[in-house]
DNA sequence: TTTGTTATGTTATAATATAACATTATGACT
DNA sequence: AGTCATAATGTTATATTATAACATAACAAA
């Protein structure tokens, strides 16, 4: 369920915690494999499993708590096979890389490709994404002004959500 | 030198070459001074001195370059007494934390707390400071539609200056 | 000058990420 | 099926960034 407000900014609520989580975690698996096959990429077993792993929540999930899963699950596992899987994920625009937190979430619009904005809350952990057209172009507008060509963009919001106030 | 865009947005230009960067630095170091003076916070001496490794140049800098400079210096030191400066330097305003380099850079606007927005040039890595108030309206505006209190952003803007294009 | 506080020094270690090379699985082509 | 090239994963070691914990030194107020 997404919402757009008066900015033109579309955005998730905060996952209610009455939301169905597993039906959530199934069809994100589904869409991933849909992508994955109609582009000739290969969703392969350890990155399915590494992609469960951060849907498992809404909260960005650290490579080492990943890593510790896979251990703990009996599987000998290092460091590289854990950030290969998270590499993938991230080309492919299933997941995105929370750089203030060095974690990953899973991607709420995995199919048309975009740059994601979050909102964390710092007690929960709980994050949503949102996509805001207005500040696309006020980047887009300081970019050209500046003769800058944007590659990429990091924003993240933190604060406390609605639940943890 | 400070520009504002048709989105209300104000920014610098990329620091020019050619501009007197000696003077850049001892402007930054008198405002820093007057501003720990009138808080009553301690300028000292090792804080000045990470201060001024910041400032040397427009390029965000990683904590461990400035630890490497102390050292070549033969000052013998140790992270935590960098980490230490860094901290005091961020909560001062004085420095802002690029998240997605792990890296440091001077603030261009001191005087008033803010968040900083920045764009970094990934082949020179030259960066410069936005103050976007439509972003920050943007990001008001979804924070209140999710009744989210906005503690800190991240907001990096990564590509290609006009200089190296 | 005692005393509490802030700043710095010191040692060790935690947390995140990658380099380099070996092995295995997969798919295309004969 | 058998060969081969490529992509994926395994394995070992190490790089990079950051903090914990405790000791000492500098400072400033009483
Ligand atoms: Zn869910
Ligand atoms: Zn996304
Ligand atoms: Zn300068
Ligand atoms: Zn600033």
């Amino acid at each position: 369920m997404s919402f757009t407000d008066a900015e033109n900014t579309t955005f998730d609520a905060f996952p209610k915690p009455t939301h169905d989580h597993s039906q959530c975690v199934k069809d994100a698996l589904a869409k991933a494999l849909a992508i994955c096959q109609g582009r000739g990429a290969r969703f392969t077993e350890l990155r399915k499993q590494v992609f469960e792993l951060v849907c498992a929540s809404h909260k960005p999930i650290g490579a080492y708590d990943i890593l510790d899963t896979f251990q703990k699950r009996g599987r000998k596992t290092a460091p590289p096979t854990i950030y290969r899987a998270l590499d993938f994920l991230l080309e492919q625009g299933l997941i995105h890389r929370i750089a203030s937190l060095n974690a990953y979430i899973g991607c709420d619009f995995p199919q048309e490709p975009h740059r994601g904005q979050f909102v964390i809350c710092k007690l929960c952990g709980e994050a949503t994404e949102l996509v805001s057209h207005t500040i696309e172009k006020c980047i887009a507008s300081a970019a050209e002004k500046l003769d800058f060509q944007v590659q990429s963009r990091v924003i993240e919001i933190l604060g406390i959500c609605s639940a943890c106030q």
